[in-house]
DNA sequence: ATCCATTGTTAGCCTTAACTAATACGGTCC
DNA sequence: GGACCGTATTAGTTAAGGCTAACAATGGAT
């Protein structure tokens, strides 16, 4: 008989996640976990106790938690179900970019290998979700990527946005496609003044936002002149 | 404020859908709910109860239930959603007809109105589910039609199949798929003897089967002869 | 009219995953 | 070295939704 494991539940399933997401590396505490998950302390100690029972995540000193690798496994597998979920949202359902973050969380924990393997199908195994991350393979295989912030371009340097982090805020996504800041979009650092505000121009239009604001469009630097 | 209703969960879904299968008009006894639901009896005592008092369902004698107007109203609403993510599977991701009730059973609980509504448009407004059942309009209605079980054929009458019902039962959908039952199929009864066994002509081929074993199978009589 | 079988309900308990309140642990500052 | 602050844990509760075992009520057959 197998470990009687007690089935990937949405809950357990988006512990998971949040560790793959908030774990890059080193070790995350309870309450980092417990505000990103929206749920008390208590409840988190509670959970990761269980993930830890089930070998999911080991237990360092404080609580602090990371993933085994099984636990790894099973949260890119999550991960994996999200990306392919939003792509066939977008690309298919046509639904607006900025807001199939929400539809996608809920779903992820409800289709089967077989749904997902024929939407995958359907659309051709893509490798990127419309936000521009990467979206993991079958074995759990997640393309790495060198790509840096976009307020982090001196002055003067060319870019192509390449990824949009943050799927859960909307309005920061509104926001940041109002202005043309998509995946592909090609663009220029103009000026970036120390008090943080950065002038972008954006497939030609000068855009003007605070570093904070810009947080989470990263980009892949260009040669200069290159088309 | 509004009545502070608990959320239409998987489980409260499940019993309205179950009740608007199986009370065709009259009242649903508490065993035959737990038999379909494979639930034990005084689950569905309590469930019923809870149902109840939100108004969805009403109680008559003998504990048996039939579903209030708002309670038809939700059922309708999941029967959608069934019979809509159905017909996406088999339509558009090209999954087998007999083995998509599971995973719409499940995806049912889980879509969102947009997620639905914008499969609704993708596929065309289609009125019939892959096994020829009607689809709910967004209104909850559901068009009624007269149909016949195929085994009530005189001997001699000519149908075409139009709906294949129980399709939670994976093995008999394959064999009557198997044999050409399949909504659309031009059928005639050639022999029906009394101990049960018919023979059908379907598409040029003879077959004959207990008549047990064609039950679900509904047909509309076709003219003689009619092409 | 009574008895028995079927059917429904009551009572009490389990599990999951949350919560609050209170406690223990660990560094930091004086 | 002790007081203090933040973080983790323990203890106990809650809410769904299921379960079993035991009890109650209905109604048909004798």
């Amino acid at each position: 008989m197998s470990t009687p494991r007690p089935a990937a539940t949405r809950s357990r399933e988006n512990y998971l996640k949040a560790l793959l997401q908030l774990g890059t590396a080193s070790p995350v505490s309870v309450t980092v976990l417990a505000r990103h998950l929206r749920v008390s302390a208590p409840s988190v100690s509670n959970m990761l106790a269980r993930l830890a029972a089930e070998q999911l995540v080991t237990l360092g000193p404080r609580g602090a938690a990371s993933l085994s690798l099984s636990g790894e496994r099973a949260a890119l597998d999550v991960l994996r179900r999200h990306r392919l979920l939003e792509t066939f949202l977008v690309r298919v359902l046509e639904l607006d970019w900025s807001e199939v973050h929400d539809d996608a969380e809920e779903l992820e924990h409800h289709v089967s290998d077989r749904v997902l393997d024929a939407l995958d199908r359907f659309m051709g195994h893509p490798t990127e979700d419309p936000h521009g991350h990467p979206i993991p393979d079958r074995q759990g295989r997640l393309a790495r990527r060198a790509l840096a912030p976009i307020a982090a371009l001196p002055e003067g340097a060319a870019a192509e946005v390449r990824e949009v982090r943050g799927g859960e805020d909307r309005a920061r996504l509104t926001r940041w496609k109002r202005h043309g800041l998509v995946p592909g979009a090609r663009v220029r650092m103009v000026r970036r003044s120390d008090d943080g505000v950065c002038t972008l121009e954006i497939a030609g239009r000068r855009v003007v936002s605070a570093r904070e604001g810009l947080e989470g469009v990263m980009v892949e630097r260009r040669a200069r002149g290159a088309r």
